[in-house]
DNA sequence: AATGAATTTTGACCTAGGTCAAAGCTTTAA
DNA sequence: TTAAAGCTTTGACCTAGGTCAAAATTCATT
């Protein structure tokens, strides 16, 4: 056995993601290679608006946030990403620098790759291109989707709509802070708080600590406008 | 020569986009024969939010709107497409209806590829996946400046943002009405008009007919908050 | 169990930008 | 060159949701 420690660390860290899935053992083998893992604390910050940086970022384990500030300091959340899914990769095909910052929202690992080498990977496997249009294109419809509820839904509805995505079993576990929640729905800390004191009162929801929401009524939920 | 009228329009319209453009003129032959032409009329719809569509469409000539709706009617223009540009690759990676709207803002000519046969070019050709992953990742980076902009941007400043980006030599000459502008700003229609017509009142642009914006002070739209 | 830090909630207040409806312009087509 | 059909502008009015600052919870740590 040649193969060292990092070695296999970074290979299950290929073997978990999804736009490297439909590879052989050696295939992934081959990957694995030439990444290089890279650990974050909570917080750390993985890139900033302005900077140049030339690889594509995939999750193996963590959360991170990809935000967009305004003159006056407040932060828009364009996407969290989980495990299996990257960043990073607008700057391999624009010459743009990044308006987007990332940054860690808990200890995370991550794998990294150089930019020239995806586009080779690309070109000999169909399938790592396949995969990456797909996500892209989700990812697209998810953008697109924010565009339409921040430009066209009432924050009330915007919340509804995401406690409805979020929830199992008529419980919604965040795993954000409400901060967070509030700056990816385009809206204030202040009217996310009023809002779902409101719905508490109305017996929609009950709050339960900071990251808990329990869905009383479903009925009245969908009907929000 | 084997090649009919049909054929040769197609391939021409084939060699116009940016997708196939690295292919030989075989290859772009062969791609010829499995795409249909479509025109459409000013005002066609070729899409509806809740088809299930499962073709992909490049624009050969003309201008096509991809909006959204709210419940109450109001409508949020996406993006818009010129010559070259296609629409329609969401329906063909997941199994969702699709949620936008398409419609020909001019009369239009556009070449349609079925679904199946894009992933077959996408995996002989790498070239074709590398370009549709750049124009997506551009889109995507189009899309989430959007959120950024809606979000965090006031009117004002949204409409400078967007004038200098339209403007050559001093002149924006629009391709749209100003409904439709204001619609893909994410604001009424009577808030942009007042918001011109107080820029003109300042001397910073100067409008001329509906579709005519000459830029005065370049300097103090940038500077705009 | 207590302390301090972080996160949330609440109150008071304010304004950017939306709506509706009427009037004014431009463009198109006859 | 005139009418009709779009578009666009303007006025009056209103409210959803933002801001700032203080108080209250919750959570993490000792």
């Amino acid at each position: 056995m040649r193969c060292n420690c990092h070695e296999r660390e970074n290979q299950n860290c290929i073997e978990l993601v999804p736009i490297f899935s439909n590879l052989t053992k050696e295939e992934m083998f081959e990957i694995a290679m030439i990444t290089s893992e890279k650990s974050l604390q909570k917080g750390e910050v993985i890139y900033h608006a302005g900077d140049r940086h030339d690889s594509l970022y995939v999750i193996h384990k963590g959360r991170v946030k990809i935000t967009r500030f305004s003159e006056s300091g407040r932060e828009q959340i364009l996407r969290i990403l989980g495990p299996g899914q990257f960043m990073g990769e607008l700057t391999l095909f624009s010459k743009e620098l990044t308006k987007d910052n990332a940054v860690a929202m808990e200890n995370t690992i991550m794998c990294k790759i150089v930019g020239q080498d995806v586009k080779g990977l690309m070109a000999r496997f169909p399938s790592i291109a396949l995969k990456i249009v797909e996500e892209l294109s989700q990812r697209l419809e998810k953008a697109e989707t924010l565009v339409e509820d921040i430009s066209l839904s009432s924050v009330e509805r915007r919340i509804a709509k995401s406690i409805m995505d979020m929830e199992e079993d008529g419980l919604v576990q965040l795993q954000m802070t409400k901060g967070d929640w509030a700056s990816h729905l385009g809206m204030s800390q202040e009217s996310l708080s009023r809002k779902l004191g409101q719905l508490q009162e109305e017996g929609v929801i009950r709050l339960e600590g900071h990251r808990k929401i329990h869905v009383l009524d479903m009925e009245r939920l969908e009907e929000i406008e």
